[in-house]
This record gives structure tokens, sequence and C-alpha cells, in this order.
DNA sequence: GTTGTTACGTAACACTGTTACGCTACGCTG
DNA sequence: CAGCGTAGCGTAACAGTGTTACGTAACAAC
């Protein structure tokens, strides 16, 4: 009775893939419907049948775009000092925003549309952060931070960090060298301050 | 032998004012020229004749935006203890990006439009910073602060301020009451590690 | 093979930013 | 006080956008 499907889970990911490369090339308004279909060889159709609105195709780039960063974060080994590893996971942050950076800033564009976040893109975020809030709790277990609630102090650092990171994308840092500067005063400031206020 | 302008500096005010009314509203998208045109009773000529493009029109509302922040940092009263003060600017900082949250994500959406900014755009942030850096300035020649250029300071105090709004402005602080023991522990953990770190 | 239901491509719609065109209003020249 | 020329300005058209309605085509059941 009924046709079946040829839009499926891949032409999904392929419409995902697309729309992220060409805001990671162009900026939010280089995504373009008709483009992104063209570029996986659909039709606007595809998009409506599997994400029923540009919105929700940037909501799939936004979801994708945290896990990559989460998925880079995983990457950096545990080994060594508490701190050291903190200052190592703000980098590897940084490495990774400054690795597309158009696509970073959209994740924190703020459109309106995409703010009302949806809880499942609240845990998406928050997953984000599992790998850094490890290494913090295991910082205030060894001692060499203070507080018992990992959470806050992970969400503290988080704010940092995105802030150098956002500051840097907008060219506000200077250049790399300066930037990178930056980044690590910042960091090791703000590990000690923890430990110097409590 | 010329028919004298109507479209002066009052109509120019005038249609910035409403840009950023209505990017403030409803996002980015919510702005288009013939609505901001229609608010201020002319027509999308006059945005071409003063601005010549959309892009220079949201550049303009971004310096308006740039220089607001400024002004309520400006009103931050200078007594107290110098990390006092530097924690009233912080949550000055905070209460502007609250009062207007679209147009504050805007400021940093990272448009590829508006990224490439122009040297005029680089004053406007760095005076948006005046107050700030005038207070770390301060607090070092008091000794209260370590270091010698309130430049370096007064970035990485921005990076976290601008980290904390963003994360707050997505929902990822949780409520007012919660953002604000965030702004809080974020803001006395930071002086307290420059303090520390050197 | 026919039928019925569903997936899908196409084309239209309303809207966007931008630009070309023509009208209109004024200051200078007689 | 006329007439003219230049500049300011409104209108309308253009290409392109997201979205949707519609017709076509492909398959399972009978």
């Amino acid at each position: 009775m009924v046709r079946p499907t040829t839009y499926d889970a891949a032409t999904r990911a392929a419409l995902i893939d697309a729309a992220a490369a060409a805001v990671a090339a162009g900026g939010p308004d280089a995504l373009t419907l008709r483009g992104v279909a063209a570029a996986v060889g659909a039709t606007t159709s595809a998009i409506y049948a599997l994400f029923g609105s540009k919105e929700q195709l940037l909501r799939a780039v936004h979801r994708e775009a945290f896990a990559g960063l989460a998925h880079e974060l995983e990457r950096v080994p545990a080994g060594g000092g508490p701190l050291d590893e903190l200052l190592e996971l703000g980098l590897a942050y940084r490495r990774s925003a400054l690795a597309r950076p158009s696509l970073y800033l959209v994740m924190f564009s703020g459109d309106p549309r995409l703010v009302p976040t949806e809880p499942a893109d609240a845990e998406a975020a928050a997953a984000t952060l599992g790998r850094l809030q490890g290494a913090v709790g295991r910082a205030q277990a060894a001692g060499a931070l203070p507080g018992s609630d990992p959470g806050d102090t992970t969400l503290e650092l988080w704010a940092l960090v995105h802030g150098l990171a956002s500051l840097e994308l907008l060219g506000a840092l200077g250049d790399r060298d300066a930037a990178g500067r930056h980044w690590h005063r910042a960091l090791r400031g703000a590990v000690a301050g923890y430990d110097a206020a409590g």
C-alpha cells in the first residue's frame, strides 16, 4: 500500500553535514535550503520531510556541533595533575572553536528560534561538559580545587573558556599568539582563583 | 541647484533605534528594511541613502549597542575598594545584557559580515571597556591586583563577564537566582585568582 | 492488472534585500 | 518672476528566500 521511503537516515545525516558545512563556510545566512538540498542531490522536499523546517534543521546542526565539541574534549588524556588537565581541556576547547569558527559562533548566536531550547538541547549541552565536569570533580576530590559541587565550578569555567573563544573569534584578543597568552593567563588565574577564594 | 535633503541625521538616528528595537524584540531575522523604514515613516530608499545596505545599518546598530553598554558601565560609581568596584562593574554588565538580551547576543553573533570589523568598530569596543580598564588600572596601582598592563587583565575579565552573560542568556546558568550566584562566585574567584597567580 | 495510499518533485506564494527608473522639489541664472 | 538643471526621493521591478499546495509516480494488497 505504501511507497517505501528514500529519505532515510543517511540522507538526514548528509543534510546535517551539508548544512553545517554551509554555516561553517559562510555563516548562518549562507545556509539556504535549496543549497543544502542540491549539495546532497535532493530537493527541499527532503528537508521538509525529514526536519519540517529550516529551524529544525538548524537545531540539528546545533546538536551535532555540541556533540563534536564534546568529542574533542573526550579525546584529552586524563594523565597529569588535575589542574594541568583543566588547562589542557581549556586549550582543547579553544582548538575546537578555532577549527570551525562560524559554526562555533552559531552555536551561541542566540537566534531566538534556538534560544528556547528543548530539554534535549539542554541535555546535549550538559553532556558536552561531561568531560570537563569529571576533571573538576577529580580536582576537588584531590583537594586541588575547593568546593563540593563540581557543577557550579564547571559552569563558571565554561563561561570563561566560552568568553575567551568568543572574543578571540571576534578578533578582540589580537593575533593568534597574543590570544594564546590571554588563554594561558586567564586559565591559570581562574584555577588559582578558586583555590584562593574557596 | 540642489534639492535639500530630508533624510537627515534625525532620520538616521530614528532608523538605528527602530532597527535596534526590531532586533531586540525578535532577533536578527526580525529586522527587515521595509519594516524599520515603515516604523519611522520612511521608505527603504532612506536606508539606502543613509546607510547603503542592511549590513551597514546592522553595523550602526552594533556600534550603538556598544555605546549603550559603555554608558551603563560609566554610570557605576567609583567609590569603595577597587575590587568591590570591579564586582559592581561586572554586575552592571550583567544588567545591561539582561535588559536587551537579543540585542546583546547580536553584538557578539559573529555574523561574518560583522566579524571583519572596521577599525572604528574595534575602537568602539575598546571605548566600551574604558571604564573597566580604569578600575583595573586603579586596582593594580593600589596593589590589589597584580600586573602592570591593565589591558591584559581587562580583556580577560571581559571574557569572563561576556561568557557569563552569554551563557545566562542562553539559559545555561539556570534561573535568575542561580545565575546570580554563578556571577558572584565567578567574579570573586577571578579577582582572587589574579591576586594569587600573579 | 487494478486500486489505493503514500513518498516525492515541481511550481506557486508571500516575502526578503537590492537596484533601476522616473518624478518632484528646490536654487541658481536670466 | 520664469525656466532649467541637478539632486533627493518614492515606486516598482528583479532575483532569491522559506514555505506550501498540488500533481505525479511508485509500490503493496487484492
